[in-house]
RNA sequence: GAACCAGUAGCUCAGCUGGAUAGAGCAUCUGCCUUCUAAGCAGAGGGUCGCAGGUUCGAGUCCUGCCUGGUUCACCA
């Protein structure tokens, strides 16, 4: 509703300035003021137009105040200040309509391709993940269809790169650094199986210690990293020992990575692997159209003679016939395709920019309401698709930086400068740990590092903190509270809202940063419920589901009764009227949000609702409220609260318990 | 060397396209459970918004320079 209102405001004002002063075209800031003593809209406009109309601010408010006329949901306009131009609201009126769920509907055309989680499949998820998915999830629950919006059209896609050099180091590790056979290997993942291990964890392990023993023997230092590279095109290469039983491993991982983020609520369509984009052949294909269009060509001087190059983003114009020492090899020397060829290729298909060429499909996972596929050469006949977006969305760490500028800057100068401007990359800055949280997990941290205000997390490394072990370390913590809090409950039923807390609590967690703000992980901040966290605002809705409970009344009906009553007097009273502004906030929070790519901003609403709810449930009580019509507005309030703190909730993948 | 990001309360962070008295959470201190659940609420203390200039009626926000921290910048993959 706040959405509603201040375009009213603005669409009038620009009629005023229009036929009064005949200004067009005038950008008109908004803002709300500082106390609802002032209003619950305003606009500096009278500032801004104080030069220009050589006039007084106050007298240029002044006048438009008296040429506004009436606006509807506008109860009185009045100047302030220097010249601010205050709106305050019909209270009543505006009630009834954010009750009612009056809101401006948030829309658009064409598929939005999402891609996130992206975790190389040779070992477990660690919390620098988490925090990608979990954004790339909630920007997808922001976009699409539901019972709020009409929304986009979404597909969210999960790109595996399973013949990378990660996964290679653990074919490296089994085959060569212990010496299994290929038999043995397979026997592995059964023994695993029946141990109780996790395939995820083993290789977590086993790829940190590969890591170390290619430097380890100086001696066969130069032999290691030749397996290595040879595995490594084996997997390219694919149709070989080698290569099935990378595929094996990998696919053991992914299944392992769908299950820890389905914990979490997440959920794909789509899962394209690299493979795929090698053997189906889209570098080929890129690589004409590329030619073809003068992005790409052969360097004939210079260091990188003989390789294919394409221009920078930004790159300074050079003197005629010199070579462009800065520009990017695309293709080496030795005929070899380097990564951002690959990944050119792999955007020119999501845009459906790439001739004849597709994946195959084949469906891979199967969730409660819908089926997640996978790339194979030779798929299924029927199936879904995933290219032709109209705008992509990935979910990329900030270190990538560079690499997606490069893919942006072919797309741009291929001439495809539409695709380019709708190509965002959804980056956000690393999650790393405190130092004190890495001596805790029980790692070794020198005396220079500890000073540093972070340490980042490294899979090559093994260190970091396994998304799994949080989680079920968050569950724990949240189980003791709830075992206290409700004996009453059985066994099954207090571990059900435990996960729903620690999954909102971790969710929270990692929503509540701006994207580029490096998160510093430490457990103490992780596992705390209390203050700015999801069981907060988790807490803040099982309260206001409460009171309804005990009135007995189903929350449908609390709305709805508040037709026959006269809520007028009640909500001069701040405290009740303060609540509802801000529930009426929701659509410009939203949209705000979608602008930005920024899910924190929905993070933060939902706080700022809890917060005001736990006011006016501390300055109220509802259930004892002697005036009918005053306690039928209370209870309807209490509804739309719980309506709207489950609805953002919902946006960011937290559910409300049926207790805390 | 260059590019990008950051520097706001003791700590961790918000602050939307420049607007009214710079806000939260944590931590510290003081109150509030016989009332819809205290995972909560009320209150207190705590700030030269890194530094110096500039633009503007108005700058935490924009521009320039500098300082500090971080990340990135291969024919590796």
């Amino acid at each position: 509703m706040y959405r509603t209102l201040k375009q009213a405001l603005l669409d009038r004002i620009a009629d005023v300035l229009r036929t009064r002063y005949d200004l067009t075209g005038i950008h008109i800031a908004t803002e709300q003021p500082p106390t609802l003593a002032l209003g619950e809209l305003a606009t500096p406009i009278a500032f801004e137009l104080a030069k220009r109309l050589r006039k007084a601010p106050r007298a240029i408010a002044q006048e438009l105040a008296t040429e506004l006329g009436t606006i509807d949901g506008v109860a009185s306009v009045e100047v302030a200040g220097a010249g601010y131009f205050n709106i305050r609201f019909d209270r009543a009126a505006t009630v009834r309509r954010v009750a009612a769920g009056e809101h401006f509907d948030l829309r658009g055309e064409g598929l939005r391709l999402i891609e996130h989680t992206s975790i190389n499949p040779n070992k477990a998820a660690h919390v620098g993940h988490l925090r990608n998915a979990i954004l790339g999830d909630t920007f997808g629950r922001l976009l699409r269809p539901d019972d709020f919006k009409t929304g986009y059209p979404v597909a969210v896609q999960n790109y595996i790169d399973n013949t990378g050099v990660q996964v290679a180091d653990v074919v490296v590790a089994l085959l060569h650094m212990e010496g299994k056979s290929p038999a043995e290997v397979d026997a592995l993942l059964p023994e695993l199986k029946a141990r109780g291990e996790r395939v995820d964890y083993y290789l977590w392990d086993l790829y940190a210690r590969v890591s170390q023993w290619y430097e380890a023997d100086p001696a066969q230092k130069d032999a290691r990293k030749a397996v290595r590279l040879q595995t490594l095109h084996e997997l390219e290469e694919g149709s070989n020992e080698t290569a099935r039983i990378a595929d094996v491993l990998s696919t053991a991982v992914l299944h392992r990575h769908l299950a820890t983020m389905q914990r979490l609520g997440i959920e794909y369509d789509f899962l394209p692997r690299e493979s795929e984009i090698l053997h189906a052949h889209f570098w080929e294909s890129a690589r004409a159209l590329m030619i073809e269009r003068r992005v790409l060509y052969e360097e004939t001087a210079g260091k990188n003679k003989g390789c294919w190059v394409m221009r920078r983003p930004g790159a300074e114009d050079l003197a005629e016939g010199a070579p462009d020492e800065d520009a990017k090899v695309i293709v080496r020397s030795n005929g070899t395709v380097t990564y951002v060829g690959k990944d050119i290729a792999y955007h020119l298909w999501k845009f459906g920019l790439l001739p004849d060429r597709d994946f195959g499909y084949k469906p891979f996972h199967r969730y409660p309401d819908h089926t997640c596929w996978i790339s194979t050469l030779q798929g299924e006949a029927e199936h879904p698709h995933f290219g032709r977006a109209t705008a992509i969305y990935n979910v990329i760490d900030s270190r990538q930086n560079d690499p997606q500028a490069n893919v942006v800057e072919a797309l741009r100068a291929m001439g495809f400068s539409d695709a380019a401007v709708r190509y965002t990359h959804l980056n956000y800055a690393m999650v790393a740990l405190t130092p004190r949280c890495a001596v805790d997990l029980g790692y070794t941290v020198n005396e220079e590092d500890m000073k540093k205000p972070y340490l980042e997390v490294s899979g090559r490394k093994g260190f970091g903190v396994k998304a799994d072990d949080l989680l079920d370390r968050l569950i724990a913590a949240a189980k003791q509270q709830v075992d206290t809090r409700h004996p009453e409950d059985d066994d099954d039923q207090r571990l059900q809202t435990a996960t729903e807390i620690a999954v909102g609590a971790l969710r929270f967690f990692m929503l509540k940063y701006t994207r580029n703000t490096v998160i510093a992980f430490d457990f103490r901040d992780a596992l705390s419920f209390e203050g700015e966290t999801g069981p907060y605002v988790q807490y803040a809705a099982v309260r206001a589901a409460n009171i309804l409970r005990k009135a007995a009344l189903a929350p449908a009906t609390a709305i709805a009764d508040l037709a026959s009553v006269s809520v007028a007097g009640h909500v001069q009273d701040d405290g009740v009227w303060a609540l509802w502004l801000e529930l009426s906030r929701v659509t410009t929070v939203l949209e705000a949000a979608i602008a930005a790519a920024e899910p924190a901003m929905v993070a933060r609403y939902a706080f700022q609702l809890a917060q005001e709810f736990n006011n006016f449930y501390h300055r109220n009580h509802v259930l004892t409220e002697g005036d009918p019509a005053r306690r039928a507005l209370l209870l309807a309030t209490s509804a739309v609260a719980l309506r709207e703190l489950t609805r953002v909730l919902g946006w960011l993948g937290i559910s409300v318990p049926q207790s805390m």
